[in-house]
DNA sequence: TATGAATGAGGGTTCATTCAT
DNA sequence: CATGAATGAACCCTCATTCAT
């Protein structure tokens, strides 16, 4: 009956796990307490108990989702340094794809941060120091290559965002693309076509706006 | 029989505005009738008389603030139909930018859109029928200028996502843009330089692949 | 568009129809003013103009389908009077069978009158004196002249009970008895049976006890 | 663990007892939980706690009335084996006759037996075959007894209906009895009477048919 | 330490009734 | 005179949270 120091850590993580699902599924408003609880085979109280309140619970699922999207997608990203810039860019967008399409636990991260757009929460300044900020200024390092030394910081930065959010599109409207063309079917090929699609739209202007 | 019609209209009316704001705010499950009720200084039956129920006044609502948005910015958007392709782009991008950095009762059109991208409802059908795929339309009519006869339908597809990504993820993004580029102030000479941008980076991809 | 006397009348029979209706199948507190006046035909705000209140309608009811009753039921009840007293009686029990098993508008009066033993109203009062009590007299005549004129009063009134009670247990006990015998079906056969064995049970103890 | 559940029992308990005297003192429909929670000492959420909704706890109180009542009136009913068929007859006569009359808590049981023949629950079926199937077996073989082997099923079937209904008239009738005889009181004196007569009257009838 | 019973605030909804028209 | 819009009280129920154990 003795609860082990294991014991605590062991429910807090399933806890946490449970709570990312119903979170994820449901938004904070409507995910209830008990629901989680009940997924992760604990007590009614024990939300209250590990982590004071809903609120907190939320806070934490949000930076633990961050640590196991973080584990599975490291910076690198599978780059290889030796590749081409297009080659490099590819990679960028389509390993981002990739985990925008993702499903199961690992898209808990993805629907949590659209929820934060949303409406955010005190976690997200968290999240974008810790994840969005290096993130972006890998991007802004390849759009510079391309763009060249003269590209003004400002440039840099627009043009970045123009790449990443042709990416993001694909997560942020997914309910609208869905609906619009509902015979698209986000498997792997068509992941891969829309890579390259985005590679070569980006990489056009981007080398255009350095020749202009 | 006129004078009733206007008084069922008037609370109505007051009713589907103080929900928009609301919903807009704090989303379909965190709103409560009884707040709504208040700010249209009606009784909290009111929403069960006029609308039977909470989730048919959220589908009025977003019906009621699509025609608002429409009111204000329809379907022309201010195009000269003898302007240049270029012109004729940059001006669908500015306005389509305008219409999300408004504020104020025209927000809430955007506001409730990104609401139905984390959690679509029924009403989401109704809107991308009625007010998407037209628009959609319009936007890949400019796209085929520029890429040629020879485009085909799916390059013009993704071009035009290409585009559209781009100005929308102004809003899609924005707690994240603002809190890593806490200068950027987006006021209307902000917003010209995202639109020459946008317009310029796009152009320049598609001109590119007209030729390739 | 101008009310003549007779749309008035007219809305408060169809008023009272359809409350019986109602009353009848639901309960006083169950049934809603608004099922009344959709069922009338007539506005929300016809009950409280009509007849005051809710409650003041369900005596007004109750009142309509005595009066309804008795005009199918007359006192009567079809006896003739140079019959012997077990054609009399036999006559009277069914008659009353008949009464109880009748199925639609004439069945609301049985159906109300056993809410009323569940929740008696003011109501009650006026229908034991127009009713029953005169129903009662006629049925302790019968009694009286099989039992014979040495019998008190109160062997009368205790052996009148005894016969009318095993009419109403079909009535006051269907539910039971359609669970206990599903198989029994009370058509015009079994209720002639039944009306055999009340008849002949009761007269059996009547005489008996004229004996003793 | 034996107090928690002593505890978890005792409010349970305070809940069914309030529950069962408020909804026989009003019906189903007009009972309110904060009434029956308020009379428990309980909180408002007590109900769906410990029930899950009204019409739960509704259906577990009429299980634990007929508890109740079994408790105090064991199946025996004070019969003795060796008495004469109308000893025992009447000692069941008058035994149900003291349940009918009976005031105070075990008339809960009776009054929500009466409110579901007016408005059957799927309760009323597990009623029927723990409660009442039984008794009527009891009351057949009485009957049986007198009538003979001869006797069909029908016929005891019948007879045995003729009996109950006797008894039952009083509680299902007892505001029409009490305004016709305002005179009656149902003491102990009355009650002895009453199941004097109701024997003495079944009992020559069926020694009659027996006969016959 | 960790739990299940219990809480009270607040949710959406329904209702008989009222009142200006 | 008769209506339909509007009301406010009360309904059952859900919820995150607390507390004794």
């Amino acid at each position: 009956m003795k609860a082990r120091k294991t014991d605590r850590s062991k429910t807090r993580l399933q806890l946490l796990e449970a709570a990312a699902e119903v979170f994820a599924g449901r938004g904070f408003e409507a995910a209830t307490v008990r629901e989680i609880c009940d997924q992760a085979g604990a007590n009614v109280a024990s939300v209250n108990y590990h982590f004071r309140d809903k609120e907190t619970l939320y806070a934490e699922v949000l930076k633990y989702a961050l640590h196991r999207a973080n584990v599975k997608y490291p910076a690198g990203l599978g780059l290889k340094p030796n590749a081409t810039i297009q080659q490099r860019l590819k990679s960028f967008i389509h390993s981002f794809l990739l985990r925008i399409f993702e499903e199961g636990p690992h898209a808990w991260h993805g629907k949590l941060m659209l929820r934060e757009m949303v409406k955010p929460t005190a976690a997200l300044d968290t999240l974008v120091e810790a994840e969005i900020r290096p993130m972006a200024g890998r991007l802004q390092g390849l759009v510079r290559e391309v763009l060249g030394s003269k590209a003004t910081a400002a440039e840099v930065r627009l043009s970045a965002m123009s790449v990443v959010s042709q990416i993001l599109f694909y997560h942020h409207c997914r309910p609208v693309v869905t609906r619009m063309f509902p015979d698209l079917k986000f498997d792997r090929r068509e992941i891969d076509r829309l890579a390259e699609h985005i590679t070569e739209f980006s990489l056009a202007a981007l080398k255009r706006k350095k020749k202009g």
